[in-house]
DNA sequence: CCTGTAACTTGCATTTTGCAAGTGAGTGGC
DNA sequence: GCCACTCACTTGCAAAATGCAAGTTACAGG
């Protein structure tokens, strides 16, 4: 497993931030929860359609990482809300320097906003409606 | 090939700049020319051991993706210094968001600068010190 | 009971890494 | 002239990561 390595491949704070987030998936997770997204599949539909193995991996990294958390917001079954820690939401200016270059230097593409994630109506996780009858206790 | 895939994953800036430095070595590189790092050797001489298939791999990629040039200092063999474009300079502004989260929140990193790369006496490429005879013409 | 959804897991083929070793064109020593 | 050595890469191949499809578990609604 790659998180906590063995050893560091050197000192250097781009280096170890690189084995963190370093692959083309984890800061997409970053990004979609900076910007509010909060369940599982919520984060499976972003436009890039991250594949689910994939994504259930970055999650649990991510969390191994501290990076992001994982509260249940039901039970049986159990379900998860996934939030930025303060170290995940530090990562905004990381994502942010990413959006500035790749705006100025890659045509055709652009900020993704809260519009863009299809977030635009996603205020809090379903609460299963009036169904907390509480079957189980 | 990876570079200039079919289409994009999505509009986003984020997204498409992570297919072009979107992996555990390419930011690597982008630093070291960053500062001030021209040959191929002084490149694979980092403290992070990049293996030379995918350093030789990299520079390919980066230079396709107008990220990095490479102007040769010498004909007979050929051998090129590699520096960065307006664009991969531009890309300090990441590695510097990079430096600032891992400094912050990864314990035993620290900012590489001149020192720690190896780079302290590096002025010019080597220029095959006298031996200019131009044997060939 | 039957269909549907959310959140994963499993299998497996393809792709990307990483390590070691090899190559071509020279330089420098004696 | 021959041997050793360096730089800048290539090549081969095993190991790991990725991506796609399908399966699973635990409900909810009709």
């Amino acid at each position: 497993m790659n998180p906590a390595k063995a050893f560091p491949r050197s000192q250097c704070a781009v280096a170890n931030s690189l084995d963190i987030v370093g692959d083309k998936w984890s800061l997409l997770v970053v990004r979609d929860l900076y910007f509010g997204k909060r369940t599982y599949k919520e984060l499976a539909d972003s436009p890039e359609r991250i594949p689910t193995n994939i994504l259930a991996d970055r999650l649990k990294r991510l969390e191994a990482a501290g990076i992001v958390t994982g509260t249940p917001y039901q039970e049986r079954p159990v379900r998860y809300a996934y939030a930025l820690t303060p170290k995940g939401r530090d990562l905004g200016e990381v994502l942010r320097a990413f959006v500035h270059w790749g705006k100025r230097h890659i045509p055709g593409t652009l900020a993704l906003n809260e519009a863009d994630t299809g977030i635009a109506n996603a205020k809090s996780p379903p609460a299963s409606r009036r169904a907390r009858a509480k079957r189980a206790k």
